[in-house]
DNA sequence: TGTCTAGAATTGTGATCACACTTGGCCGCT
DNA sequence: AGCGGCCAAGTGTGATCACAATTCTAGACA
């Protein structure tokens, strides 16, 4: 069975204590790269993942293949796994997918989400607010990707949020990199608890901007810590 | 040994001869879901789909996992592959962010695309306009995916296009029911020539719209399928 | 004639093995 | 001391097998 590992699962939307053993284990993965727990260029081999695991190679490798598939892993030369080191074009080129599908979905969410989940949002802002820059990447990602996919689930769109799930795996790596090695400018912390704003306020094109403006940041962070 | 079955073997962007079984397997059976050589409903066992390939059921089991990854196929119970029925509501989830994703390429693509490839999708308008309403439903939905992909490569955003290609593997048995029991209007069938003098002319606009019409057409036929 | 049940066939999953290819490190030569 | 080649370890891929669960199909009973 999967490592009742020293972080969190996962979001567990769904019991997957009883789905076959592929399916966790690729969840599990997935999930780490979301959050951070790989890095950029970290070789993935299969058997060296299904030994902790406890399972044979087969589970692993069907994970581990579907996660290539979606460009979340990389194949050198068939002959293995790794966790991509994103090029300026690619990271360019998805958060402009990311923006503009993120900031649909905000757009769409201002509209049904229940004052309660906008508090709950304004809470998640005010601890990411407190433990940004702090050791905890991890957690800090975490309660990034609670904030953001309370907003896109509300869009009710679930294949919109499967598709932005799939960015957020090939872009985890890479942001997780960002927040640990690069300190962030105030008015971009702020940025989180003035969309929540937004949205109980109903202003759903602010929303959107303010959501389309958050996820770029990625783009320009990257440029400062290519030119530094 | 992938099939040298009785269809074109697909869009062959990249020479897979060399490529390994389960990336030959995954690519062709993605290819009849796009272009609509699998019905709605259709169930897709390991074994069945192994023998006439020649090969064991290793690779085609890691074909169908990826595809169902993607959304492209369905699982029942842990117990059997099929072709999904869309329900209305994810007809329209899909459609909406097809239109949204391929009328964003679209407007990137009226700047870049060359005459010559202006040229090539006059071409296919003008081929496409004839046999629509024939009885080659694969052959009209190859030269569709011709045009569209034509336009969207030629954004430059290499994860862009491969997030509509999962897209199009998720609507394409949907369409190609409503491309075989659906007639056409004729406002419809000119737009694939309206788009292409909208890029001539460099009217990203414009063409940008005509792209979202052309999908959303999708949705009214299938309201009209439902309907009537 | 319709319904229920038992057994057989089929299903996906996971383990294990053989294989061809790549990679890395060590030894020997110059 | 520096360089080149070779061998062993490690890699993903694919085949085959065992297994449990589901699905299909007869047959028997009402």
């Amino acid at each position: 069975m999967i490592s009742t590992a020293t972080q969190p699962a996962g979001p567990r939307q769904t019991d997957l204590s009883h789905a076959p053993l592929n399916e966790q284990v690729y969840q599990q993965i997935r999930w780490d790269l979301t959050v951070g727990n790989y890095r950029p260029g970290d070789k993935l081999s299969i058997r060296r993942l299904a030994k902790p695991l406890g399972t044979s190679a087969m589970p692993v490798r069907e994970a581990l293949k579907r996660l290539a598939s979606e460009r979340a892993l990389e194949v050198f030369g068939n002959r293995s796994f790794a966790v991509p080191v994103l090029e300026p074009k690619r990271v360019s080129d998805l958060f402009f997918i990311r923006s503009s599908l993120e900031g649909i979905a905000t757009q769409l969410a201002t509209e049904t989400l229940t004052v309660r989940q906008v508090d709950r949002l304004s809470e998640l802002a005010m601890l990411m607010d407190r433990d940004v820059n702090g050791a905890d990447t991890t957690g800090y990602l975490t309660r990034n990707y609670n904030f953001h996919f309370t907003i896109y689930t509300a869009a009710g769109n679930a294949d919109l949020v499967s598709v932005i799930e799939g960015l957020w795996a090939q872009t985890g790596p890479f942001l997780a990199a960002v927040v640990r090695e690069v300190e962030m400018a105030d008015d971009w912390r702020r940025l989180h608890g003035r969309i929540a704003e937004a949205i109980r306020v109903r202003d759903a094109a602010e929303a959107r901007a303010l959501i389309e403006k958050d996820i770029s940041w990625g783009i320009e962070y990257f440029n400062e810590l290519a030119e530094g």
